[in-house]
Order: C-alpha cells, then sequence, then structure tokens
DNA sequence: TATTTACGTAAGTGTCAACTTACATTTAGA
DNA sequence: TCTAAATGTAAGTTGACACTTACGTAAATA
C-alpha cells in the first residue's frame, strides 16, 4: 500500500494512470504525450507497474500498458478504512514495526 | 489535489490521522506514539494540515489536531475521477454506502 | 547474421523531503 | 515579572527521487 500511494503522489504518474485506464498503450505512445525523455516514462512505468497500477504485456518490439483496476479500489477501500475503522489504529501499530525494520536508516 | 496525495504518501503521517480521525489530540500525545522527536511530529503535523487533512485550535499552551474528513472524501472522489472519470463507479459506490450513512459527495 | 525498432537499464546529477539539535514563542501560574 | 510547560520554527545533514544521456537487450526483417 505504501508503494501504492507513493506512485500515486506524482503527476505525471496519475496522467500516466488516466492514459491506460481504459485501453492498452505502447511506452513509446505513453511517452509522446510528455515533455519528458523516454526513459523518464520507462521508470515511471516501472514505479506504476511495482505498484500493482498497471500490467503489461509484449507484443513484438513494443511493450503495451494497461491500468489495472482492482489496485486502485484496494486504494479506495484502505482509505475507507483509515478514516472509519477502529481496527487503523492496531494497524498502524503494526506499520511502524514494519517500518523500523524494512526502513532502518533514512 | 497534488498536496494531499503526497501527504498521504508518508506512513507516519498516515498514522498521525489514524490517531486524530475520530477525537483530537495534543500535539504532544500523537508524538507519544512515535520514535521521532517532537519537532518533526510537528512538521508532519504542518504537513497535513497544509494539505487540509487536519485541523487545529489552541487550548492554552496544547494544540488539538482533528482530523477533517471531508478532504479524504475528496480524496476519494478524485480517485474515482481518475479511473473512470467520475460516474459509474462512483454512483456504485455512493450507493453502495447509502446503507451506513448518508454521504452527499459533489 | 546484421540492422532496425522499441524499449529498458545504468550511471550520474540536482532538488526536495524527512529527520536531527538548538532556539524562539505562547500561555499558565507562583 | 519570572519560571515552567507545551509547542512551533530555524538551520543543517542525509537520503531518496525525478530527471538526464549513454548503453544494453529483445524481437522483427532483410
Amino acid at each position: 500500500m505504501d508503494d501504492t500511494l507513493r506512485a500515486l503522489a506524482d503527476p505525471h504518474r496519475r496522467r500516466i494512470l488516466a492514459l491506460v485506464r481504459h485501453e492498452e498503450m505502447p511506452a513509446g505512445a505513453i511517452a509522446a504525450w510528455f515533455m519528458l525523455s523516454r526513459p523518464a516514462i520507462s521508470q515511471h512505468l516501472k514505479v506504476l507497474a511495482g505498484a500493482g497500477l498497471v500490467s503489461m504485456r509484449r507484443d513484438g518490439t513494443r511493450r503495451l500498458y494497461r491500468a489495472e483496476p482492482d489496485r486502485l479500489d484496494e486504494v479506495r477501500a484502505y482509505l475507507d478504512r483509515l478514516w472509519d475503522d477502529g481496527l487503523v489504529r492496531l494497524k498502524a501499530a503494526a506499520e511502524a514495526e514494519q517500518t523500523s525494520k524494512t526502513d532502518g536508516g533514512t
């Protein structure tokens, strides 16, 4: 979830998500919409894929990306719980331990 | 919206939000839950306040913080639009949520 | 096999964000 | 007014991140 929210925190990545939300699109076509280098887009796509927000399939030399709605639904569910649920306190404590483990040195 | 999503991208700030989601809490009490310096928490609170996710009121020397649910509702609405340009999925979510409480939405 | 096309990866750089300690500010009370 | 308590602000350091250019890789084609 942490990866997902960090991925969503970037405006360029949100634009990419909007582009591929309903139809798959090759990386080059995505990059064409931005005034960034293609490698930059490639790196953004990698972040989005790592967060589970997009999926990829090969088509010859091209790579077609498509949004993954399930992941965003999970974000929505998480935000709902963050607000309404009492369980979040426990989860927050759990994340605290996980933070100190994986995120040992910032 | 950009400020809000960046604010939510930090695990410490999400923990703070969970702590003050339903009752106001002084800054010191919030900081007591973390293994961070109080200035660090103070800065996080500033970010959250700047994003409109928490509000503050003075009580003597203390400052009581409280979550602002409206802002998170806006985040959810934004994510809905990001996916479907709103409409279908938002309507379904609204109807699903209508059972628990009445929510006007935007 | 050599070349072209489409794309990812590596390496390097500048900027920003999340901490720290030290100090300033505001309010309560003796 | 002086002190103590609660908190915010300033200044500085470190690490992460979003870029860039240069290079590597996989698939189609001649």
